[in-house]
RNA sequence: GGGCCUAUAGCUCAGCUGGAAGAGCGCCGCCCUUACAAGGCGGAGGUCACAGGUUCGAACCCUGUUGGGCCCACCA
């Protein structure tokens, strides 16, 4: 046997465990191990980033997950891997380069993305490091990168085939440009924020009556540079005559009409609107129904092009402020008011996003978005928790083209080559090499090929036994904010390709925030980070800490203090089997004793444990984290190390062998069973503990390979309601020491006079223990005596006698002293409530609470009283 | 503008299909009792947001109001 410290020290157990572990082989599988096929794949975080609190979250549930499914017996599999993480990435290296004064550009593509990869090699793997660290145990045999060789040949098969079938196609399309990056950026990728802006009205001259004309109104006074047409509402009859009429531009050499069009709001502004369609999504469409010239007025910079006239080569905002002072100067402004409104932003470079026109690849996702939609209304698709399926579908329903080339230099390149001269596109998995051709200088969205992750790591296209074996994988772990961005692609793609949903399972856990629900953010300081808590106390302590407060779906709160507790709770067990093992005397868990030697407080707790079993199951199968882990540590804690191991004590301290055989092998047994159920929580210490608690011949050698428990006994509602009824008495007895101030080891003679008498009297040596009762004696009717008290309790009573167990001098001088203040307070708040000053002026609600104050301080002091004269007859 | 979630102790939250208000932390008191003082025992503290309704009975179901939070969206 093991000998354990006094204190558990996750820093003397985690890395060697972890060591064992992972040379054992406990986390590799293989497709033709036994035991039915169980999978996950890793979300895969950025290769050259580090471990945030969101991964601790997300990766400790497919460990825990992953740990339980191994237990039950099934040939279950987590795949690791990294994402190249496109235009993330290629920020960071391009921001390294800034503080060498250099730009992507000074350096060329190719040596730009050689310094990526130069990044990546330094960086890379980091965080597969750090997940190790939290006892995170995917089958690193399989680790995988979505921009290694054969994931790479996945994604260009998948380009030329959806280009193949139609399913993409380049196109000259309004898009989201990023003016600070310069590429395109899909829907998802723009956040709408409310900002506070203007409104700006001004007037078009008619072309033939430059003091008549038309007024509009716009928040982007710039784009004007580009407007095409004024439209109006086709029924709004202070436009009827005029529809059709030009308008002159009053700063470039162009006119052009007022039409008409449904979409026009009447009611707002003006009812005219002026239409630039190469800069607004509803502008674009309305000139796409009236064929109207779209003009794009801005560079990738986002500056005024030669299209702008004078404007040309303000930025934006410059020409914005610009074109007004000319509007002004022009007559032609009429008002600017503030007008609050929501603006795209780029969710990576956070500046506005410009809507352009441009020449893009783009997958035409309707087709693929049906086949989703009815994977997840068919059930093939489940989410946990159920309401994040509605949103998902709404979000397929509703979804426009998806704009995949980005104009960056990190990623994959798009396997399309363009024909110098002619134009012409060919689209090709090989590389071409002729002349005149040269390849589409764009790359992939980075989830482009992370959308391919569930089956590409499992060997697609090539027919593996890994495919066979463990696809559709079982359950995808994420947080629901990157439902839309990933794993609705996922599932498209998969059903596209493979024909199967890539999961059975999403299920998505929330974001993990500060104790008040606060986002994490540096700029408030109070981010947590999940290595500095595991250094400080242990990963086990972080993992429940988080599993604590985290159930389906919902944002996890966390705080230091909770952590705290968590590392308590680690402790306690440690020290829970601490006292079992120095009891057992080398009985380790096997077979439980004969039912008839098995005493009242083992039945109960066998019954308990059965309780504790089906609800942790229970949670497990639902995801429920917070259930499990509370079920579990209120086990634990309240039932097995408050209750049994006090109750194991008495027979465990005594002589008779028989009865400490038989505690000694239910003590192994519930241990055992709660080591196993914890495990997948905490994995570190009850791996420790476990391999105390079975260290002898024939021990299994690691608990991460054993078994899940299941039941050792059926729960019975009887010894439960018995043990329950001992609680009582035994709660209400130390209630009544406490109120009494009798110091834990004076022992009181108690007489009880109970209708449970026949059910409490063979527990005698139980309650004399748990209750610190010296003689113990049993009436059939009330005790009446002066000098003893009654304690009440749901069966019955008991009457213990003060003599000797209060030293009544001192209690009867310390009441006398408590009496004092008491009157002397209620003399002061009467004397309050009988001034008639007070009670009329001051408000009604100071008033009410002297009285109730005064009637608090009568009733505390008849209290005293009553206690005072018992204590006096004994005097 | 649409949709979703949420309102229970000072804080974070449990309360399954309606059947006598719970936990952890914090707070107060007593104890170093031989697994654990990082502990034990006991205690205080809630008109379950508000207003109606259904019911023998509502924290829970229905309607409305108000307060938080989130997601989606092309109203100039």
């Amino acid at each position: 046997m093991t000998e354990l410290d006094k204190t558990y020290d996750p820093h003397a157990v985690e890395t060697d465990i972890y060591a064992d572990w992972e040379s054992s082989g406990v986390f590799h599988a293989d497709p033709d191990d036994e035991g039915e096929p169980f999978c996950i794949v890793i979300p895969p975080p950025n290769v050259t980033g580090s471990l945030h609190i969101g991964h601790a979250l997300d990766n400790a549930i497919q460990d825990a997950i992953m740990r339980r499914e191994r237990m039950l017996g099934k040939n279950a599999v987590w795949v690791p891997g990294t994402d190249h993480a496109g235009i993330a990435t290629q920020m960071v290296v391009e921001k390294q380069l800034m503080a060498e004064g250099l730009t992507r550009h000074d350096l060329g593509r190719e040596a730009f993305v050689e310094r990526v990869w130069e990044w990546r090699e330094q960086s890379g793997g980091t965080i597969l490091k750090q997940l190790r660290k939290l006892g995170c145990g995917p089958d690193w045999d399989r680790e995988a990168f979505t921009f290694d060789e054969q994931r790479n040949a996945a994604v260009k098969k998948v380009f030329v085939e959806l280009y193949e079938q139609g399913l993409i196609y380049r196109g000259n399309r309004l898009i989201n440009w990023d003016p600070h990056l310069h590429s395109a950026l899909s829907d998802i990728e723009v956040e709408h924020e409310e900002v506070e802006g203007e409104l700006v009205s001004f007037r078009y001259p008619f072309a033939d009556d430059p003091d008549g004309g038309i007024v509009v109104a716009t928040t982007r006074a710039e784009t004007m540079l580009g407007d095409t047409a004024i439209a109006v509402h086709p029924e709004d009859e202070r436009y009827t005559d005029i529809v059709g009429r030009e308008v002159r531009h009053p700063f470039l050499d162009r006119t052009f009409p007022v039409i008409a069009d449904e979409y026009v709001d009447p009611e707002f502004g003006s009812g005219a609107v002026k239409i630039t369609p190469a800069h607004d999504p509803n502008d674009y469409a309305i000139g796409e129904r009236h064929d109207l010239p779209m003009i794009n007025i801005f560079t990738v910079d986002a500056k005024v092009n030669e299209e702008g006239g004078r404007f040309e080569g303000l930025d934006r905002f410059e020409a914005r402020t610009a074109v007004k002072e000319a509007l002004d100067d022009a007559g032609l402004l009429i008002e600017v008011k503030k007008h609050v409104h929501q603006v795209g932003h780029s969710s990576r470079s956070k500046v506005p996003v410009e809507p352009m026109l441009s020449d893009q690849w783009f997958v035409s996702v309707r087709p693929l978005a049906d086949k989703a939609i009815e994977a997840v209304r068919d059930g093939r698709i489940r989410f946990v928790p159920e309401r994040m399926a509605k949103p998902f579908i709404e979000w397929l329903e509703n979804l426009h083209d998806w704009c995949i080339s980005r104009q960056l230099w990190w990623g994959h390149r798009i396997p399309a080559w363009h024909h110098e001269e002619t134009g012409e596109i060919r689209v090709s998995h090989d590389d071409i090499d002729e002349p005149g051709w040269v390849q589409d200088p764009d790359v992939l969205d980075t989830w482009f090929s992370s959308q391919l992750w569930p089956f590409v790591v499992l060997g697609w296209p090539e027919d593996t036994p890994e495919m066979r074996t463990w696809f559709p994988t079982s359950v995808l772990v994420t947080g629901y904010d990157i439902n839309t961005f990933w794993v609705s692609r996922m599932a498209m793609i998969s059903l596209w390709f493979t024909g199967e949903v890539p999961f059975h399972v999403v299920h998505n856990h929330g974001m993990v925030r500060d104790e008040h629900g606060k986002k994490m953010s540096k700029s408030f300081g109070n981010v947590i980070d999940p290595l500095d808590f595991i250094e400080r106390y242990g990963a086990d302590a972080l993992r429940f800490a988080l599993f604590q407060h985290c159930s389906p779906g919902d944002d996890v709160p966390l705080a230091e203090d909770w952590v705290e507790g968590a590392r308590r709770f680690a402790n306690k067990l440690w020290n829970a089997l601490r006292f079992g093992l120095s009891n057992l005397d080398g009985v380790t868990p096997g077979d439980l004793p004969p039912a008839d030697e098995l005493a009242l407080e083992d039945r109960w707790i066998l019954s308990r444990l059965e309780a504790a079993r089906a609800a942790a199951d229970a949670a497990y199968d639902g995801y429920h984290w917070r259930n499990a882990a509370t079920t579990l540590y209120s086990f634990a804690w309240d039932e097995l190390a408050d209750w049994y191991l006090e109750a194991a004590k008495v027979r465990l301290y005594g002589d008779d062998e028989v009865a400490k055989a038989t505690v000694r092998s239910v003590l192994a047994r519930v241990l055992d069973d709660l080591l196993r159920l914890l495990h997948p929580l905490v994995p570190f210490v009850t791996e420790k503990l476990w391999r105390s608690l079975t260290d002898s011949p024939g021990g299994a050698e690691s608990l991460a390979a054993g078994e899940w428990p299941t039941p050792v006994a059926e729960r019975d509602e009887a010894v439960e309601h018995q043990f329950a009824v001992l609680q009582d008495v035994v709660t209400e007895l130390r209630r009544f020491r406490s109120q009494n101030d009798v110091a834990p080891s004076k022992r009181v003679d108690v007489t009880l006079v109970s209708s449970e008498q026949e059910l409490l009297e063979p527990l005698a040596p139980l309650l004399t223990a748990l209750a610190g009762i010296g003689e113990l004696a049993f009436a059939d009717s009330a005790v009446e005596e002066e000098g003893v008290s009654k304690v009440v309790f749901a069966s019955g009573e008991a009457y213990v006698p003060l003599a000797g167990l209060i030293d009544v001098e001192a209690e009867l001088a310390r009441l006398d002293k408590e009496l004092d203040n008491a009157r002397k307070a209620l003399a002061g708040s009467e004397g309050k409530l009988a001034n008639e000053s007070f009670v009329e002026r001051a408000p009604e609600a100071v008033v009410q609470q002297e009285r109730e104050r005064r009637d608090e301080w009568a009733r505390r002091i008849s209290e005293l009283e009553e206690r005072s004269a018992a204590l006096r007859s004994l005097a």
